[in-house]
DNA sequence: AAAAAAACTTTGCCTCAGCTAACTTTCTAT
DNA sequence: ATAGAAAGTTAGCTGAGGCAAAGTTTTTTT
């Protein structure tokens, strides 16, 4: 006995399902599957960009062990950004951010500093807060992440 | 002209990275990719209790349109999901979820409600809290998450 | 300047999570 | 009771993101 999708048996019985609500569950969980194929693009370049501020040059050695991956792992990543055209990278050299990873960088660096410091401002351990802040800065929203720099502005 | 990662290089120079700074960001990224293992699990069983509270049954077909994947999809994902013991299925009949899978399920289910209320309780709109809660959750550590339940609980 | 070490690349393999196309089973409606 | 529709399955593909092992290039050290 189905109770629901079936075309237009949105709304039988008990049955709290529309098909509003079906095509808003989709495009909720189609969001965060996009979220999560840039997410290591936005780490990546933020990495990156922190490295060659940092030491002055950013080499796949250190991306490694920052990340915890291996060799091939950061060399297949940094071929794939290349072609999506956010870093440049010769054989053999370091590795370099082109204008539109430059950008990508500084919004994501701007993004995890108000995600870690509204953590922090409502009372989380400063380490969890950069622990956190680096899981859940790809999934905050434009008006989620408003809201939170305003509560740190106001109230931290 | 290298400046960390070559073994004791870690306290060089201008350099701000230390070992333990490696380490912990290393884990920190390691602890991600995890979460990004179970996550699909989770927002399954999640689903399927869900499923199974309001319409009696949960269907492969059901969990394709709400979740906006395909089919074969599903099919492939509860195949895992019985392998890890979180669901049982057998051919051609609806999905149930083991013990394992109910107490996973009324978690997140539990850990979800908290994110959302708290989003909501500091001014994010209910929808939007809906949406960002999906991929926030998880993500937020045990310590965070009670933050979010107390400050809830005390502000709202 | 040659040897050794470090860094980088290539190859080949794995899992997860998606897809289409084609097929089988079950359900439903005539 | 059976034909058609709906649901489920299988096969074979893609890409992302991991890995180990082996090879190449660059850098450092002697």
């Amino acid at each position: 006995m189905p109770v629901m999708s079936t075309k237009g048996m949105a709304s039988c019985d008990g049955g709290v399902m529309t098909d509003a609500h079906i095509a808003q569950s989709a495009a909720k969980f189609e969001r965060i599957r996009k979220a999560h194929q840039s997410e290591v693009a936005e780490d990546y370049v933020e990495m990156i960009a922190d490295l060659i501020d940092q030491t002055g040059e950013a080499r796949a050695v250190d991306l490694a062990s920052l990340f915890g991956v291996t060799a091939p792992t950061v060399n297949a990543t940094i071929q794939r950004l290349q072609k999506d055209g956010l870093v440049i990278s010769r054989p053999y050299r370091s590795i370099f951010l082109t204008p539109a990873g430059q950008e990508l960088a500084a919004y994501c660096k701007q993004r995890h500093k108000i995600v870690r410091d509204f953590l922090i401002s409502i009372g989380v351990d400063p380490d969890v807060a950069e622990q956190d802040a680096e899981g859940v800065e790809h999934h905050v929203s434009e008006v989620t992440l408003k809201t939170f720099a305003e509560f740190v502005a106001r109230k931290g």
